[in-house]
RNA sequence: GCGGGCGUGAUGGAAUGGUAGACAUACCAGACUUAAAAUCUGUUGGGCCUUGUGCCCGUGUGGGUUCGACUCCCACCGCCCGCACCA
């Protein structure tokens, strides 16, 4: 008897595939096409058990659609620009090109071992000039089309490493890497009109049946609509009318004061004469952004000395405030307060004590505000205490329209409509990412790079001692004519957002070589992609982008109108985890172990080396800070590339987080080398020519669970029914022929998951030409039916006894058969029958 | 605070209105073995007794709808995720 070896096995055939091209995806307009893609991976150099379980949940999609029949499009790139590089070339002076083209090769190197059906020919690198030329001609078409602008932005300023910096990487106000106090600073920088497509991008979500409905919703929330009412309130002291924007025009009769934002022009304005207010707005802008800040920022306000005048009675003045909590952004920056009925202003004005006025009660309470203020959904009417509108009782919302159709008509104010969703600011004063291509004329201006100079590429002679962009400080890099005059000028420095890069590459992969950005006839063929797998931690910013970007490139003619929506279904994938295994340190800190490291007994867990005891902490993501990682090239050694293929596919859903376990991988090492063994044991029986009509059920059961379950991407299930599949084979006492019928159809069965234990079992059977290329197995619905059914019968709900019947008896014979049962007679001791309920095929009740 | 999700044996999970616990892991017992590993077979939600084709209880808690509820509805408890001073 042979032993399965795994080692031996694999490289073979994944020799045999490259060697048949069979991965190889080329437009065929007489045949349907499939696009699957899995989100790209950012080369850190090492790929971890997430990548295992993403990309082989795309590589059982790609084998599957392959399997029955379309022309499968499946590729794979990197996500190749990003600061990491330069943190490299920082702390190991390895040029950010080198330690990136290296990693990629190293991860290639790993990811190769474990058989996924990747076309390779079509591998993309965001940071390879080839690729990011086309994204530089299609930022000059946006351009030109007005789909990108500039203007000024706050930023996070590191003053020592003088670097703009992330939100995650301000720790407590410091930069991450120097520990300097970070500034807020203004920079002109470079932005996508994304909010343009504000209400487009809302709107088509509801047409995203296939994307995961919390997905959809993260992305309505992000984008943020509201509907509202804007007017301004007049000044007594006759200066520039305060302008504000509210959703809640209704309560306006509430209204207690108005505020301002600390950045708002009038507030900024009268820092000049007044110092309390500007040493006031220094303090209010410093609030920080974390969760608890934001959570426990008290109130802040300063009364201005401001008056303002109500638009409904001119004789009612109420006091202009600054309030830290009112964004420049949102709005017009300024509001007015209603406190009965808003929690925060309600808070604001008991603190400064200002006036709190009721607008509304609830129908049966009409208890006046005291400490809680009154917010019902707008959906519940309510009364009002004297509406100007003229409303005695109605819902909130109700009250809201019919507010803005009286300012609108009475002149006063006007309905608008309000988004979250800001523009994307796309400019990183970095090296590794995209140069913009733009040039700074003396004469001319903002001129964008001739599209025959493309690509403007980044310099190689960089160095990263010095702290700063380098490409500001490059002797000669910087220096260019002007496209338009010629004379001389200064190249942008700014290089773009990495987000810019994932936005397109799924396009780029129809025509990866193509001398445009994408080719229209490749793109309609293979557009869009019809199964995208990724992580939910992109639920918003890489998909809204993509989003957005494949309507920019439509307007600019880089995609055809119907793949402006380019995902059209999205499966969000679980992380990976695993037990966390600490020492005790210094001072009781733990020090965390790897899972190499410990030997779990019974006693509990101990350090393989010291027999110390190890404390077993949270079942959390595989992370390199908390060392709960298992290597996938250890376990691909150990087991090969089918046994964690197999493990990551099994027990959990794939939306839900797998837990990584030492018996789990053992498990599924065992289960295939069982199903191995079974294949020998078949291989040496002779192949005659009987028929068993069992087994025959068995495998057509198989196949239609198994591939009902990839269809739903239930792949937990998939194996579970492979799992009964192969105890039936196993128990089965068959001959030899029908045996090796089953085992062939196991081979496809299982070909999606384990694709190499597949091929060798289809061969050693006797299968035709690659198990891989041989079409997908079709259950036979004939099959799928017994002659005989078990029905359980129950008596007032609980099951009592069962009787085995013809599948199609009509109900009246059902009925005696059960009427006449034992342990129904038994139950009924003699009561009445009230009502007898025979659900054909599946159960009776008989109710008493 | 707002929005969303989840809660089933020791464990991962299955069952989306019709026999709760498929399948797997772990554990235990048996076979094989000098022994161990591997493999094979079997048991395993809890309780009760009269040990049966037995009875009672059981899907976070309490209620409701239904002939029938893990599944649908209401309230509560717990955990997880996303967003957040958005006017």
């Amino acid at each position: 008897m042979s032993r399965y070896n795994a080692r031996v096995v694999e490289p073979k055939w994944q020799q045999a595939w490259e060697q048949a091209n069979v991965f190889k995806a080329e437009p065929d307009t007489t045949r349907e096409k499939y696009y699957v893609l899995e989100m790209f991976p950012y080369p850190s150099g090492r790929i971890h058990m997430g990548h295992v379980r993403n990309y082989t949940m795309g590589d059982v999609v790609a084998r599957y659609k392959s399997a029955t029949g379309l022309n499968v499009l499946h590729p794979m790139g990197w996500d190749a620009f990003g600061l990491a590089a330069e943190n490299a070339a920082m702390d190991k002076g390895i040029h950010p090109a080198t330690w990136t083209f290296q990693n990629i090769a190293d991860m290639k190197d790993q990811l190769k071992p474990l058989g996924f059906s990747l076309d390779w020919s079509r591998e993309i690198a965001t940071c390879h000039p080839e690729y990011y030329r086309h994204q530089q001609a299609m930022f000059i078409d946006m351009m030109d089309k007005g789909l990108i602008y500039r203007k000024n932005a706050v930023v996070n300023w590191d003053p020592v490493d003088m670097t703009v910096l992330a939100n995650e990487q301000v720790e407590a106000g410091r930069g991450w890497r120097s520990g300097a106090l970070v500034e807020r600073r203004e920079l002109t920088q470079w932005f996508f009109k994304i909010s343009d497509f504000s209400e487009e991008l809302l709107g088509a979500l509801d047409g995203l049946d296939n994307w995961p409905s919390k997905v959809r919703l993260m992305q309505e929330n992000w984008i943020g609509k509201s509907r509202g009412l804007q007017f301004s309130f007049e000044r007594t002291d006759g200066g520039d009318p305060i302008e504000v924007y509210t959703t809640r025009p209704d309560t306006l009769m509430g209204a207690s004061f108005v505020g301002i934002s600390p950045d708002h022009p009038i507030a900024k304005a009268m820092e000049a004469e007044n110092p309390d207010l500007a040493a006031f707005n220094i303090e209010a802008r410093k609030g920080g952004t974390t969760e608890e800040a934001i959570e426990t920022a008290p109130k802040l306000g300063f009364d201005t000395g401001l008056k303002v005048r109500h638009p409904l009675n001119p004789d009612w003045e109420m006091p202009v405030w600054v309030a830290n909590f009112i964004l420049m952004e949102y709005g017009t920056g300024a509001i007015f307060a209603c406190p009965a009925h808003d929690q925060r202003d309600l808070d604001f004005c008991r603190k400064y004590d200002l006036p709190v006025i009721d607008t509304f009660f609830a129908l049966d309470d009409a208890t006046p505000v005291a400490n809680t203020a009154f917010v019902p959904p707008k959906t519940d009417t309510v009364q009002w205490i004297d509406h100007f509108a003229g409303l005695d009782q109605a819902t909130g919302q109700d009250a809201v329209d019919a507010t803005i159709e009286f300012a609108e008509k009475a002149g006063w104010g006007k309905g608008v409509t309000n988004y979250r969703l800001r523009d994307w600011g796309l400019s990183r004063q970095r090296y590794w990412g995209c140069p913009i291509p733009v040039v700074h004329c003396p004469s001319c201006g903002i001129v964008a790079e001739k599209k025959e100079n493309l690509p403007v590429e980044l310099p190689q002679d960089v160095t990263f001692e010095m702290p700063g962009n380098p490409l500001d400080r490059h002797p000669t890099w910087r220096d260019v004519p002007c496209p338009s005059c010629g004379q001389a000028a200064k190249r942008e420095t700014d290089t773009m957002d990495t987000f810019v890069d994932s936005s397109w590459y799924f396009a780029r992969f129809t025509s990866p070589r193509a001398d445009t950005p994408t080719v229209m006839a490749d793109a309609q063929y293979w557009m869009n992609v019809d199964q995208y797998i990724g992580g939910i931690e992109h639920a918003i910013l890489h998909l809204l982008y993509s989003r957005f970007f494949a309507r920019a490139m439509n307007l600019t003619g880089h995609l055809p109108d119907t793949a402006v929506e380019p995902f059209n279904a999205l499966f969000t994938q679980g992380m990976v985890t695993h037990e966390t295994y600490a020492t005790e340190g210094k001072g009781g800190r733990p020090v965390w172990r790897t899972p190499d490291e410990v030997v779990l007994g019974d006693k509990g867990a101990t350090l393989r080396e010291t027999g110390e005891p190890v404390e077993i902490g949270p079942i959390i993501k595989m992370s390199k800070s908390k060392k709960n990682v298992v290597d996938p090239e250890d376990i691909i050694d150990q087991y090969g590339a089918d046994t964690a293929r197999w493990f990551v596919m099994s027990d959990s859903p794939p939306e839900r987080d797998v837990e990584w376990t030492a018996s789990g991988a053992e498990g599924a090492w065992k289960h295939l080398q069982r199903v191995w063994r079974l294949t020998d044991e078949i291989s040496e029986q002779g192949d005659d020519g009987a028929v068993d009509v069992a087994l025959e059920k068995a495998t057509h059961r198989a196949i239609d669970e198994v591939t009902k379950g990839i269809d739903g991407f239930a792949f937990n299930k998939s194996v579970a029914k492979l799992y009964e599949f192969t105890n039936a084979l196993a128990k089965s006492s068959a001959s030899g022929g029908p045996r090796r019928k089953a085992m062939r159809t196991m081979a496809q069965l299982m070909q999606p998951m384990t694709p190499h234990l597949a091929e060798e079992i289809w061969q050693t059977l006797g299968g035709d030409g690659l198990v891989t290329q041989a079409a997908w197995p079709i259950a036979d619905p004939a099959m799928l039916v017994d002659d005989t059914v078990t029905l359980p019968i129950q008596v007032n709900g609980k099951r009592r006894s069962e009787i085995m019947v013809p599948k199609d008896m009509p109900k009246e014979e059902v009925e005696k058969l059960v009427l006449a049962d034992d342990a129904v007679i038994k139950f009924l001791a003699g009561a009445p029958v009230k009502k007898l309920i025979v659900v054909p095929g599946r159960i009776v009740n008989v109710v008493v």
